[in-house]
DNA sequence: CAAGTAATCAAACGTATGTTTGAAATACAG
DNA sequence: CTGTATTTCAAACATACGTTTGATTACTTG
C-alpha cells in the first residue's frame, strides 16, 4: 500500500539525469555509437540504472527525443491558437501559420543544440523503433497546420500544401542543422537573420502559383 | 612484374557485387545496423573479402555512398555548363540554375531509392569517418552554385544566397526521402508533378525579396 | 609446365555490447 | 523500532561484431 506517493525521493534524480546525460550522448554519437556503459558512467549512476529505469535502451532513446518533440508540438499548437484568436476566426495570412510551425522548433533548436542534432537524426531516417512514434507525432501536427494552410491558400490543392509544408519542414532542419562551416566558402546566418529569411522563403515559396499543368 | 593488368579477372565481379549488396543494406539498416557478415552472405562472398577488397567496413561504406553521389555532381556540373553554353554567357535564369542542380538528384533518387535513403542518412548526419567526404564533395558543388546564382538574383547577399541553397536542399530531400504515408491523411505528390512543384517553390523563395532589415 | 601473384576460404581472436541476477542499501509506513 | 517496497550495486551472462591469420585454390605470366 505504501506506493504511489514516495516517487520522486531519489529515483528521479537518476532518471532525469539519465535522460539528460542521453539527450547529450545520443545526439552527438547516435544511438548505436553510444553504449549505455559510457551514459551511466557520464551520468553517475550505476549500469543497471538505465534498465531498472526505463527497460531498454531503445525506450531510453525514444523518450529522450519525444519529450523535446512533445514540448514544441505543444508550442505550436498553442501559438496557431493565438494567432487564430487575433484574426478572429477569418482566414490566417500564409506568414502568420508558418510562422507557428516554425519558430518553436527554431527556438527549441537554438537553445538546445543536442535536442537540433537528434531531430536531424531522427526526422528522416529514424531506428525502426522510433518510426511510429515520429510518424504519429509528426503526422498530428502535420495534420493540423496543412488544414489551416489551406485555409491561407487556397490556391494549392490537398497535395500541394502538404508538398509545400514538407519543402518547408525541410528548409527549417537544413538551416538549424550543424553544416560545420568547413570546407565551405560562406559562412551561414545565424539568429534572427536566418528565421527572417527562412520565414520570407517558405512564405513566398508557398504563396506562389501552382505549376502550369 | 605481373600486376596491374590482371584486375578484373574475377576479383572485380566480388568487389562490384559487395557494392551493390552494400548499397541496398546499409541504406536499409544504417551503417551499425547492417553486420559484415550480413553483408557478405547476402552477396555470396567470403566473409574475408571485405576486408580484402575495401580494407575497412567505413571504406566500403564510404565508397558505397561516395560513388553514386559523385555522379550525381558530375550530372550537376554538366547541367550547368550546357545552361550557361544555352544562354551564351548572360545571366541564367533562377529557374534554370536550380534546375541544374535539382533535377540530377531527383532522378538519381527516384532511380536508385537505396541511394535516396544513403542520402538521406548522410547529408545531415554522416557517420565521423564520413564527414570530411560529404562537406568536401558538397562544398564544392555548393560553392560552384552559389557563385552562379548570385548573378541570377543580384538582390541576394552572399550569405543570404547560400542560405536559400541550403533551405533548397533542404526542400529536396523531404521530397524524395520517404515519408511513409502511413499515419498521415495525405498522399505526396509524386513524379514529374511532385518535381514541377519543388522548382516552383524553390524559385519563388529564391527570387523573392530579403527581409526588411 | 613451372613460378608467382591474386583471390577465396574456414577458423579463430579479441573485444564490446545490452541485459539479467541476487544481494545490499535506503527510505518510508505503522 | 519493525517490516516492506524502492532503489542501488557489483558481477556475470550470452552474444555479436570487425578484423586477422594461414592455408588453399585459381589464374596469369614467362
Amino acid at each position: 500500500m505504501a506506493a504511489e506517493l514516495n516517487r520522486n525521493v531519489s529515483g528521479e534524480q537518476t532518471r532525469a539525469r539519465l535522460l539528460d546525460v542521453a539527450e547529450r550522448l545520443f545526439a552527438e554519437l547516435g544511438y548505436d555509437g553510444t553504449s549505455l556503459r559510457a551514459l551511466a558512467a557520464d551520468a553517475a549512476v550505476n549500469l543497471a540504472a538505465v534498465n531498472y529505469h526505463f527497460e531498454t535502451k531503445e525506450a531510453l532513446y525514444a523518450e529522450a527525443f519525444a519529450r523535446r518533440f512533445r514540448e514544441v508540438n505543444v508550442e505550436r499548437d498553442k501559438l496557431l491558437e493565438e494567432a487564430a484568436e487575433k484574426w478572429g476566426g477569418g482566414v490566417l495570412p500564409v506568414r502568420e501559420v508558418l510562422h507557428a510551425i516554425l519558430w518553436p522548433a527554431f527556438c527549441m533548436t537554438q537553445r538546445r543544440p543536442h535536442f537540433r542534432d537528434l531531430l536531424a537524426r531522427n526526422l528522416l531516417t529514424p531506428p525502426p523503433f522510433l518510426r511510429e512514434v515520429v510518424a504519429r507525432e509528426n503526422g498530428a501536427i502535420m495534420a493540423r497546420f496543412v488544414k489551416e494552410m489551406m485555409r491561407s491558400a487556397p490556391h494549392l490543392s490537398r497535395e500541394q500544401t502538404f508538398t509545400r509544408m514538407q519543402f518547408t519542414a525541410g528548409s527549417l532542419l537544413f538551416l538549424v542543422a550543424s553544416n560545420d562551416p568547413i570546407k565551405v566558402p560562406f559562412r551561414p546566418l545565424k539568429g534572427s537573420k536566418a528565421y527572417e529569411e527562412l520565414l520570407a522563403f517558405a512564405t513566398a515559396g508557398m504563396e506562389t502559383g501552382g505549376p502550369p499543368l
